[in-house]
DNA sequence: ATAGGGTTAG
């Protein structure tokens, strides 16, 4: 077999005494192979409140983030060292023991270095170790564990004796690849053949079970824990809680942990992704709290999962109440929590903080600019955004469909046509296909121009089945710019693809009622009611210190209601002093006539506003949330009490964020 | 020798 000469510069740090005692591989193992740079990610908060924070100096010790982190020891140091032990054994000058062998396979696995393994494998091939299980073993793993699972699985064939760890080896290499269907495959094999699975076995099988979207195996495996009593183990409890909150069933997750008779941080971090998945926010904040109140170290795991539901929540000053946190505790920011940082600053409304967690990102990786570009595309800042991504191409950070997706998203809501057109073309210079979603946000960008023609020919163009939400883009279109037939036909094919939607019949009707056909709208009025097609109820949300306020449209149940009531009426009358018309077309059609204006003033997002004039001293920002798009006449109402209040006001519907300032909003009026 | 938890879009 040949090796690969060592090159003398890689030579310098080896103690060369040590080795005839067989014992030179503390160094191996030593932090001096991470070498002494600064941490991976590190950001400072100079400005806010935890501006007396520690920075971020430490070094990760974690290899596993190491890795992860782009901090994993240099490539050559452990190839060559690798390489320059086989060697010695090569010459005899190095007697070949269990342990060495061992060690340095562990050493492949951690740092995934599949290359080195191989060549250990082989030197093992033909040495006393041949058949040793343990080592068999050993090498299985580190072939799973760097992705070779191909590999992994032929040795596995070729072993002539196996053992249950040779099973749980391959079943969690499968399992950790994300090929549940393949990890579960093993297990009836394995039982059949007479090898009992292990804890170790279960964590990995319940952690397939979750990522596989039937639940038959895991009910099953569930019911094998409990027979085997196995559900006491804290990874079991963790990976069977995990598994029914990636279904969904969060019930379920919540009495797993709470049967938990020892919970760990990954137990609670595994409860609260689960709500966080969900956008239950609230919820979030309180587990994360309870978690603090039980002297639980919340981990970077933990805060990723917060700030993701403090994005979807929009929940800014809790956000910022658990950034601080992360700096006062010093924590090791990695990626991942400044990549959710980014997202939550941008989607709670502050585009600068974003801007600010992103700037100070030692190492800004595909997903950093994918969320800091993706933020100026929702606070409808098209310009910054083109600008951040042609930084990105300069930094020669590889785009991937995202990247453009945001891109084109960015054009559309800043009414960038030309520019969308062109980035549409660029995706095939990096050799990205363009998917279903790509081609939504085109027709979104042809149609608000005006251009519906070209937009419903884009769309009979299109080289993959357009979807629902494809002719859904056409449909806003033809009702922003009262195309009466184009529209109702674009309605027909959703209808078809998609019927139980309530947005496309109440866009529709909408069509047929300002252009007076009222017969058409009471027809659709009538499907819709016939198919049991619901419209999702409208809500509005504010959060005041650390508390999140919910409203509805004519929310009589509200303990303030008067008081809210009374602001609102004071709102008005001074917006309309200014020139304020409350415009009635937004209501629903099929609504009274007299009843129009009144069902107009108590729209959740104005109850949301009164309240929070109320509830804040003048001047403070105020931020609403709302679970469907702004209508007309709030906007028009809002943008005329940013001026009489003098207060920036701050609404983020689903599609995107509006700032209101002296009477103007960042939009201008292009939604 | 083998196990469980986290990011960006719409």
């Amino acid at each position: 077999m040949k090796i690969a000469p060592i090159s003398s510069s890689s030579l310098k740090n080896l103690v060369l005494s040590d080795l005839p005692k067989l014992k030179p591989f503390k160094w191996f193992f030593s932090a001096a192979n991470y070498g002494t740079g600064p941490p991976p990610c590190s950001f400072t908060e100079s400005d806010s409140a935890a501006a007396a924070a520690v920075p971020f100096t430490g070094v990760l010790q974690d290899e596993d983030l190491l890795r992860k982190t782009h901090m994993s020891s240099s490539e050559t140091s452990t190839n060559s060292t690798g390489l320059y032990v086989l060697d010695l054994i090569n010459h005899g000058k190095l007697e070949p023991e269990r342990t060495l062998y061992s060690k340095m396979l562990n050493k492949c696995t951690l740092l995934r270095k599949l290359k080195l393994g191989r060549v250990i494998h082989s030197h093992i091939q033909g040495s006393t170790f041949e058949n040793d299980l343990v080592i068999q073993n050993s090498i299985l793993n580190m072939y799973a564990k760097c992705g070779s699972l191909e590999e992994a699985h032929n040795l596995f064939d070729k072993m002539p004796t196996r053992d249950m760890v040779s099973w749980t080896v391959l079943i969690s290499g499968y399992s950790q690849s994300g090929r549940a269907f393949e990890a579960l495959g093993l297990f009836p094999q394995m039982f059949h053949q007479g090898f009992q699975p292990n804890e170790f076995t279960l964590s990995s099988l319940l952690k397939a079970s979750g990522a596989s979207p039937s639940d038959d195996h895991g009910r099953q495996l569930h019911a094998f824990s409990l027979k085997y009593g196995f559900d006491m183990n804290v990874h079991v409890g963790s990976s069977l809680l995990d598994m029914y909150a990636r279904w969904g069933h969060m019930q379920e997750a919540e009495a797993i942990f709470n049967g938990l008779a020892a919970k760990n941080v990954v137990s609670w971090n595994a409860l609260i992704a689960g709500h966080a998945r969900k956008g239950e926010g609230e919820h979030v904040m309180k587990l994360f709290r309870q978690m603090l109140r039980q002297n639980f170290e919340p981990t970077h795991f933990t805060y990723s999962s917060v700030f993701t539901a403090c994005a979807s929540s929009g929940s800014f000053e809790q956000g910022k109440w658990v950034h601080a946190h992360v700096i006062k505790s010093g924590g090791q920011p990695i990626a991942y929590i400044g990549n959710t940082l980014i997202d939550m600053y941008a989607k709670s409304g502050s585009i600068k903080d974003a801007k600010k967690v992103f700037q100070r990102l030692v190492k800004q990786d595909v997903v950093s600019w994918n969320s800091i570009i993706s933020g100026y595309a929702q606070h409808g800042l098209g310009a910054e955004a083109l600008q951040l991504f042609e930084e990105m191409l300069k930094a020669k950070v590889q785009p991937n469909e995202i990247t453009f997706l945001s891109v084109l998203t960015a054009c559309s809501h800043s009414g960038l046509l030309d520019e969308g057109q062109y980035y549409f073309e660029l995706m095939k210079k990096y050799e990205i296909e363009p998917q279903v979603s790509h081609h939504v946000t085109v027709v979104d960008l042809l149609g608000r121009a005006g251009r519906l023609d070209e937009a419903n020919k884009f769309i009979k163009e299109m080289p993959i089945e357009p979807t629902a939400a494809v002719w859904g883009a056409l449909l806003g279109a033809c009702r922003m710019h009262k195309n009466m037939d184009l529209g109702a036909y674009a309605a027909e094919r959703i209808f078809e693809l998609d019927p139980h939607d309530s947005g496309p019949h109440v866009l529709l009707s909408n069509i047929y009622a300002s252009a007076g056909r009222l017969n058409d709208a009471a027809n659709v009025r009538k499907m819709m009611k016939e198919s049991g097609v619901k419209k999702e109820p409208a809500c509005s949300w504010v959060e005041i210190e650390n508390e999140v306020h919910m409203f509805v449209a004519n929310d009589e149940s509200h303990p303030m209601r008067e008081e809210i009531q009374k602001m609102w009426e004071k709102i008005s009358g001074k917006i309309k002093e200014i020139g304020y018309v409350p415009d009635t077309s937004h209501v629903l059609f099929f609504m009274d006539q007299q009843d129009r204006e009144v069902k107009l003033q108590y729209h959740s997002e104005k109850l949301a506003l009164a309240f929070s004039v109320l509830k804040t001293p003048p001047g403070f920002t105020i931020r609403i949330k709302k679970n469907i798009r702004i209508c007309g006449d709030c906007h028009s109402a809002f943008k005329f009490a940013s001026k009489v209040l003098r207060r920036e006001i701050i609404v983020r519907d689903t599609n995107r964020f509006h700032h209101f300032h002296d009477g103007l909003c960042s939009c201008r009026d292009y939604w």
